[in-house]
DNA sequence: TTTCTCTAGATTGTCGACAATGGTAAGCAA
DNA sequence: TTGCTTACCATTGTCGACAATCTAGAGAAA
């Protein structure tokens, strides 16, 4: 509550890596887009040093990417990217459901049933605007793996992967497309969880990511061929 | 051949980092060590700047832990962390070995069994000698990571966690101490991976890893019950 | 004797300037 | 015209100094 305008972080660099993530992660900062030292740091009025420090937090969060003597630049991020990352997604949220299972408290299955309640009326109202129900898919991935209790799973997918996710959802402008069957996947999960079948919970997680990596891949290789025939003939627009 | 003395890093900030790991990791800088920018700047003959760049990066990998304000120490390793890390690890390498035997081409198997052979042949010239097995199991791993031709999993593996598992080595001091059954069950995974066989790569690789994890825990119980009764008096060697 | 306060020291955060490296474009030769 | 050399400029890497903050210890009051 006393934290209206005190600074909630204790640090310029903090503060500053925190807009700079929020400006990428928004597609605000195109990627691709070449950051320079100095530059941004006349734009949030604050000196290199710090600017420098955010900047390393980004790169180890795979925000920018760096080479010595070079420059830096905002990821450009390509679809075998994504597919990779789907596969880490699999291997720890089915190990995160799986210890959710053995671990989460009545209170905190309580509190994942409600983020479902709140997802399905907010599905309900806008049944096309795809904006809440991702955040609301992230919130439910984001409460499971805070429920495993392990704080190395947290740190890994709270701080670092699912950063990624926004940004290729943002990047790649892909709704999740399978609404209704994320609802019932989501409620499977929780009943699994709820019964602590360590088992199942894993399994079904499991095959839930694996699902949405396949939705992606189909609607990737769609676009591949949609693509293939309006650049059949590449060389005629090749320069002015 | 040429990077003798040439510098193969190409900046101060990431010699330093290197330098630093290693001394972490070996156990030079023992843990919970308070550590101070001028101090360590000295010690190093360079400026606070790339000092502090280095830190950065060690604490993003987790080798030491900072407070704004207040400072940056040597990890403390708990061996509740320490079974979190096995968690992870059975999730990720269990994944890394599915997507072994889906990619990995002859040459890499052929060389992960060269692997095998040098293990098993040091192994046998020293059988009490946990060193070189120890790195010839994390060799192992590494390259079945490798295998998986995933590169986020490769840096989440192989850059980040790996030096945290070498770490508590050390910290705790702990040979595998179980090579027989170790050596059988490597034999075991590469076989599937030869096969192709994903499934039973991936069950194998996280019995493994799994197992692993039991024979720490039933150890951790055995020293924590010695503890007990060498501790029931503990007040009398309090301080010199 | 114990506890609280306050001061002093040290440490971290931030800044501006200088040195080193890489990219770029102009100029020259073939 | 094309290819290479070279000089310039922008950007990154590094350094030392100043400001803000925290910790420890001395001293006073209960």
């Amino acid at each position: 509550m006393q934290d209206s305008d005190v600074p909630e972080v204790r640090t310029l660099a903090e503060r500053v890596f925190n807009q700079l993530q929020d400006a990428i992660v928004r597609g605000e900062l195109a990627p691709g887009t070449k950051i320079t030292e100095p530059g941004l740091a006349a734009a949030y009025g604050i000196s290199r040093g710090p600017l420098r420090e955010a900047m390393r937090r980004l790169e180890t969060h795979r925000l920018i990417e760096r080479v010595p003597h070079v420059g830096a630049r905002v990821v450009k991020l390509s679809m075998k990217e994504l597919l990779e990352l789907f596969d880490v997604r699999e291997a720890m949220e089915s190990m995160a459901a799986r210890l959710a299972a053995r671990h989460m408290s009545a209170e905190e299955i309580a509190g994942l049933r409600e983020v479902l309640a709140v997802h399905e009326r907010q599905s309900d109202l806008s049944r096309g605007e795809a904006y809440y129900q991702r955040e609301g898919d992230l919130d439910f991935h984001y409460r499971i793996v805070l429920g495993s209790h392990n704080r190395m799973l947290m740190t890994l997918l709270c701080d670092d992967l699912y950063y990624l996710v926004r940004l290729y959802r943002t990047q790649f402008s892909a709704s999740g497309a399978r609404p209704q069957r994320a609802f019932v996947e989501h409620h499977r999960i929780v009943d699994a969880i709820e019964a602590g079948d360590e088992e199942l919970a894993e399994l079904l997680m499991r095959r839930h990511v694996s699902a949405s990596r396949e939705n992606v891949a189909q609607r990737y290789a769609a676009v591949l061929e949609q693509e293939a025939e309006t650049t059949v003939t590449p060389i005629q627009r090749k320069s002015s």
